[in-house]
DNA sequence: ATAAACCTTAGAGTGCACTATAGAGTCAAT
DNA sequence: ATTGACTCTATAGTGCACTCTAAGGTTTAT
């Protein structure tokens, strides 16, 4: 299957404008460019690696660690990554809790006073 | 006490630069501002005002939604505010410990196939 | 052939909350 | 009076990851 942009944006659910802004970074690039109109063309490589960036995206991964993955196609560090990256959803998760703690504290205190 | 602008930034936490940001755009008005030279200078209700404003930073009050509690004198939204932002930490937590499971999901899946 | 619906680029704008810069005025101490 | 340390304003820049715009070229359906 090959996809012009739209049709690509639509079942990766990635907009145009990200998959363009992905191609000029070198994020993503298309599986084919049309040397005349320049068209960008993706297939099913494109796609698993889109659903992969989206999977990535939602874990917190920075464009640039995404680009790190991507750009060692052996996938070796991917797992590392993700290890790193739990470790820091456990550190937000502490931060948030934390904050909470101190959030009661300070509406004990103003009941206290009130 | 009445403090220059560096002398509040110290005690309060608070950068210079922040200081003159939050007097732009009506979050935190100086005490007094001298006609002539323009400077700004800050007193114990501006303390008072600035420690309140910094703990409402960290409990992840928007700008907007400080400058609603800083308009209303007699602080009646506060508790209420703080009530909406604690509910919002809690759906934080809940986002972070469901992508933990994800990312967990996506390790375990990966070690299947490997 | 023509019009609608697509696609392209370069560059500017978004949101949030600052942060930095330049150029100029002011204050405190000598 | 001069120096140095402060202050002021207006405006631009930061970071992140897009998002939008304008002006134009291409493809598809009729």
């Amino acid at each position: 299957m090959h996809y012009k942009i739209s049709e690509f944006a639509e079942v990766t659910g990635l907009s145009k404008e990200t998959l363009r802004y992905y191609d000029d970074i070198g994020l993503l690039e298309p599986a084919y460019v049309d040397p005349n109109s320049h068209y960008r063309f993706y297939d099913d490589g494109s796609y698993f690696l889109a659903t992969l960036l989206v999977k990535l995206r939602t874990f917190g991964c920075t464009i640039q660690e995404m680009k790190q993955i991507m750009d060692d196609q052996s996938f070796e560090n991917l797992e590392t990554l993700l290890l790193e990256k739990r470790e820091e959803i456990n550190k937000e998760i502490k931060q948030l809790t934390d904050k909470r703690d101190e959030l009661d504290e300070f509406l004990k205190d103003g009941k206290d006073e009130g």
